[in-house]
DNA sequence: TGAACATATGAACAGATATTCATATAAATA
DNA sequence: TATTTATATGAATATCTGTTCATATGTTCA
């Protein structure tokens, strides 16, 4: 048995992606980086929805961002996002 | 993108480990069966909680149960549990 | 059959969370 | 510098979810 500490990250983990806007905002950038009216228009979220959930992606660090101009621009972190959602999907399709 | 209907079921998946209940009785059963009173005292969690939560694992096909005289006995389903806990936690050791 | 043990269920409550609306901040440009 | 465009933030609200309490169901055994 995991110790209680662990188990609670864990579930914070899971957390972040049992969410299907945030979600949505993951998928859109699988394979490539997006600005949040990009992101907008990809998700068919409403802006100030994605706003607040790029937020709680930036502080689980699952995305990264830099300022282009008026733009941000996001990405995901790291190669983690992709590997927990792919493990999810095989679930699915059993 | 996924379609729309695949992104709310993967949401689910998560959902269902993204609570530390449920993640203690999954990791309970990591590597044998237990009874509901074996589960209670191995988690530290009501008898209540934990039936209710049971309930929500085998409706999602999380574990199986047999009766065994008075008490039944729940395992998990399949290696899939393991699987997604298991990318979870490399995903917390980074 | 009745008591004791094991588990499940339902209602009520409390806490968490996602969305919306209104607005603030920040950069570009006319 | 005033305006427009892009993004973020805060408060309010509604919904969802997990726990508890009380109780029901089901099984064994005296």
């Amino acid at each position: 048995m995991l110790d209680e500490e662990m188990l609670y990250d864990l579930a914070d983990v899971f957390k972040i992606f049992s969410d299907s806007t945030r979600l949505k905002i993951m998928c859109s950038l699988f394979d490539k980086e997006l600005n949040v009216t990009e992101i907008t228009s990809a998700t068919g979220v409403s802006q100030t929805a994605v706003s607040h959930q790029l937020r709680i992606l930036k502080q689980n660090h699952l995305v990264k961002y830099k300022r282009d101009g008026k733009q941000m621009v996001y990405s995901l972190s790291d190669e983690h996002v992709k590997t927990i959602i792919n493990c999810g999907i095989e679930h699915i399709e059993e």
